[in-house]
DNA sequence: CATGAATGAGGTTTCATTCAT
DNA sequence: GATGAATGAAACCTCATTCAT
């Protein structure tokens, strides 16, 4: 059929460059994940994707728009490791290191989700507005947790959420730093699970006192 | 005597270029905090700090010269607040805390220890190598405060000693960040402070519990 | 016969390939007509025109090639209305002023030769050469139809036929450039007629003396 | 004196830097004497210069920068023409003559004029705007001049001024161009003096008639 | 010591042209 | 015939570094 034919040719046609688009991005997200922004070079890109650097213009455009769909990506991607722990039948408190978990064993895993890090943590002129608003956002989501902990009970109630909320992010935060500058992130994971004992003797209901945290 | 005058002719001399060059660091720390090192231009620098691109090599030498220099003061800056702070008659809990709380103080209020921090945060490939190794120091000495606290009694016995300066090196470096992307460490003091009764919740003996840290 | 059906085969595929060219050509022209030559890219060609760029390269060849095709046609279109106008039975000074009316006309109407016109008054080295023969060119017309004018008595005697052929063009030119600067060749056909007057005054028997050219 | 030392070398380094920039200037004009703007490649001019790339850039900016310090200078260096003319006790007509055998003269021998004009003459969509306003001012400069000519009685009072600037306006631009592709401007002079007659026809009094103007 | 003009390598971006589909 | 992804050369621009004054 000549219809079909031609579907499946645009198809064909659309699936290559949308496949070789996310094939670029993946190794802008490495290249990003080891170099900043500025040090970061076309070519480098263009030759961890085995391709010249016309088809990266082609194909992502400017610098800025390379930098620029990396970190939506990323958002994307860390939005969906969310959702689909949330989704899992747990406590909040649970959930709320299970994101954390998940998250951690993301970022160790994914390197445009380690370049998007690295992007979001940088003060690069060109990029900034919305590079630093996606922290304030993973705040609200922490702070919208532990109030959802507080009325199912996981979470005790003499806590004040908001500044719960931005602890939580801080020390996510400083772990995900870390990790990144120690051995690329590798240990994300680990790190994370070594402040499990932390964020429960912070979040969890008084019964047995922090006593989880310590040795 | 003669000599002491040719001395002090030269001291007055060096004296001048010291003076020259730490106005020059200032200058070059300020320029590194809110901008990449890849970013940031000698020009740059050399306007912030109102002489011609070539006084500045004169002064300060490579651009990579600059930026180890830069770094080193901040250590040195950093490590004067440590041993300050460690030299009142205190518990050392409390020197703990204070340690946290000289340094946010420090962080906000000089920008060449903040051009520090930009620095030693990014993967800059022509620095590198040492860039990562100060926050192992500053675990290393967490956990010696951490064991020393044990010692006096100020901290719980039951705790892991690594496990703790791990934690609390994480909180400060996720707090230091987020407030340098926040409002350029200006809020760094106050999340500091506000991290307090974490930190005792996680030290402190057990007596009252953690109740502190929540509201 | 069989013959006439492939040929009439053949001719219909030629015609079709025929209009897509001129189509093409049209197009090129309405782009260079705005854009100098090194600035129009092909891709601004194809988009006008509806197609791809490999379509463009199959049937108008080279950068250059588009170009030369377009100062061709430019020509030919131009040819044209020149021998449709000396058709016309008048003196051969009204031949000369029909002449530049339906030139003005032509420029201020059709794109492509608009196209033409740019292209021919650029010093583009890829092209050059032959760009500025037809000029040239229509020096020759203007002195034959000046001397023919002589002839039939429609023009005066005493004049310089050289002379007058360069002016003829250097003011028709004049007009062209500006036109095009202002308004992209609309007001041509006026700026031409408000010439009638000197034009008559220069080329015209003396009887009344070239008091027309004025108020 | 000290003062007059530092002065002297303020001077001389600003010296230098400003004849550079003229030096610059100049081989900048004659680049875009014989190539389009778009054409045009800043290696060329520095080429021409016989210094670097950098330099240029350093000295006279961006590349629309530098063309449009062209046209300033362009303009400048006619208008001097047209004061200097103006300033010859004459009749309004002489003078009005005189202008255009002044201007004639100059963009024969300066480069830098005639890359201006070259450049005023295209769709540089870079440059636009500004570009083709020159024009405006030079017809309003002629309808000033047929003006002042009625009032001394050079020029014929039956005359419609705004018409005449035009005519003479677009006369010069035809030499103009005619000349630029013909021999690179040489032929200018000649070709402008040819016209007199033409123009005398055109604005002289009724006296003798426009006898001039033919053989 | 200080200045700022000069350099040149290297980065980003553009685009004519080709070719597999 | 038609398409558009791919290429690579070349253009513009930036900037660390040097050096004559």
């Amino acid at each position: 059929m000549v219809v079909a034919g031609v579907n499946g040719e645009l198809r064909g046609k659309q699936q290559r460059g949308v496949e070789a688009q996310r094939a670029l991005l993946e190794a802008a997200g490495a290249v990003f994940a080891r170099l900043s922004y500025a040090e970061a070079r076309l070519q480098d890109i263009a030759d961890e994707a085995g391709i010249s650097t016309g088809s990266l213009f082609f194909h992502l455009g400017n610098k800025t728009d390379i930098a620029h769909t990396v970190l939506a990506t990323q958002q994307e991607r860390m939005g969906l490791v969310l959702t689909e722990v949330l989704e899992r039948g747990a406590s909040t408190l649970d959930k709320i290191i299970g994101v954390f978990d998940g998250l951690a064993e993301l970022v160790a895993s994914d390197p445009l989700v380690q370049g998007g890090i690295r992007l979001s943590l940088q003060p690069a002129t060109e990029l900034d507005v919305e590079a630093s608003t996606p922290y304030q956002e993973w705040v609200a989501v922490a702070a919208r947790l532990v109030a959802d902990g507080q009325k199912d009970g996981s979470v005790r109630d003499d806590i004040d959420v908001a500044l719960a909320a931005e602890l939580l992010n801080e020390l996510f935060v400083g772990a995900q730093v870390l990790a990144g500058l120690e051995d690329s992130w590798q240990s994300l994971p680990l790190r994370v699970q070594r402040g499990h004992r932390l964020i429960r003797g912070l979040l969890a209901p008084q019964r047995a006192a922090s006593s989880e945290t310590h040795s």
